[in-house]
DNA sequence: TGGATTTGACCGTG
DNA sequence: CACGGTCAAATCCA
């Protein structure tokens, strides 16, 4: 029989893969105990905390998982156009002490596949500024027909966890100027900052900071009576090209996450919750100090919806 | 000295 | 073939 090998990078991924979906489980486990029975005197872990775990446990795995089928793509040509192809993801060789790190190197260029259906945003701001996540520049390039050169950045833990986030910033000839930044694909790298301090940043105008959110089940929903952490409105300011009577927004608009391109994840049809395109507002209130309002517009593609400011 | 930035080269895509 | 995204050597800097 055949047995099928995979390539180490792919193996890699379907192991955190894994791993992510076992924590996801673990999590929803001491939910589900949570929920059935007494809460446990003095426990250090909320319902709400453990919420947060278990969706960035799913987001985590769809991270993982997506950018494994794009590396999949690009492999089969890559091994079909060149044999002994160099390419590697994460460019680990930089380490193999060998000291031939002039050619091989060399044929190593080139070898990456420009995203195509990775997941985008786009955020316009009137200065630099800092999203909570460390980056680092690899690149800057003139793009035609624009005054300033485009800065490319990826995140700082592409190669010790694998991130695949990465930034364009590109300042406009808009008068006055603004500095416009893109984001690609989602960080899968642990974040030093917690949601809380993410929301209470939020309140500055110039904060970067942009969140993960998610549309609760019924279950779900009852679980976080008192734990109101979530959003409790949403309406839609204006529409485009969609009637008043095609959307429905769902009010259990739930849960913040790391910083970086805002996602919407729909639970799926049969909770009826209908999004469209358009731009929305949100406005936030917890039981704590804090508020928080925010705008911006949906694109939505399958279950995963991206909200751009 | 190690990590971050700069910058010219390389290469895939349209 | 032009353009844009990425690589990687050189350089900078704390």
């Amino acid at each position: 029989m055949e047995s099928i090998t995979w390539p180490e990078n792919l193996l890699n991924d379907r192991k955190k893969a894994i791993h992510e979906l076992l924590r996801g489980r673990e999590f929803t486990n001491q939910l589900g105990a949570m929920l059935r029975g007494p809460l446990p005197a003095g426990g250090s872990v909320s319902a709400e905390d453990l919420l947060v775990k278990i969706m960035g446990s799913f987001r985590n795995t769809i991270s993982i998982l997506d950018s494994s089928e794009s590396d999949e793509v690009s492999q089969i040509p890559a091994s079909s156009r060149r044999l002994d192809s160099p390419c590697r993801d994460g460019r680990k060789s930089e380490d193999s002490g060998q000291s031939s790190k002039t050619s091989a190197f060399k044929d190593r260029r080139g070898c990456y596949k420009r995203r195509k259906n990775s997941h985008t945003s786009t955020k316009l701001t009137p200065n630099l500024i800092d999203d909570g996540h460390a980056w680092r520049k690899y690149g800057q390039k003139v793009i035609l027909n624009a005054k300033h050169p485009r800065n490319y950045f990826r995140c700082t833990h592409k190669f010790d966890q694998g991130c695949q986030a990465t930034k364009q910033v590109q300042m406009t000839e808009a008068e006055p100027a603004m500095y416009k930044t893109t984001y690609h694909g989602f960080h899968t790298c642990k974040n030093p900052l917690k949601a809380s301090q993410i929301i209470l940043d939020s309140t500055h105008p110039a904060s970067d900071s942009s969140y993960l959110l998610c549309f609760n089940s019924d279950r779900i929903q009852k679980s976080s009576d008192h734990h109101s952490l979530y959003p409790h409105l949403v309406k839609q300011e204006h529409k485009q090209n969609f009637p008043m009577s095609d959307y429905l927004m769902s009010p259990d608009l739930t849960t913040i996450d790391s910083p970086g391109p805002m996602t919407v994840l729909s639970p799926g049809s049969d909770h009826g919750d209908v999004i469209s395109s358009g731009v929305y507002s949100c406005t936030a209130s917890t039981h704590s100090s804090f508020g928080m309002d925010m705008m911006g517009s949906v694109d939505f593609d399958d279950d995963v919806f991206q909200f751009d400011f």
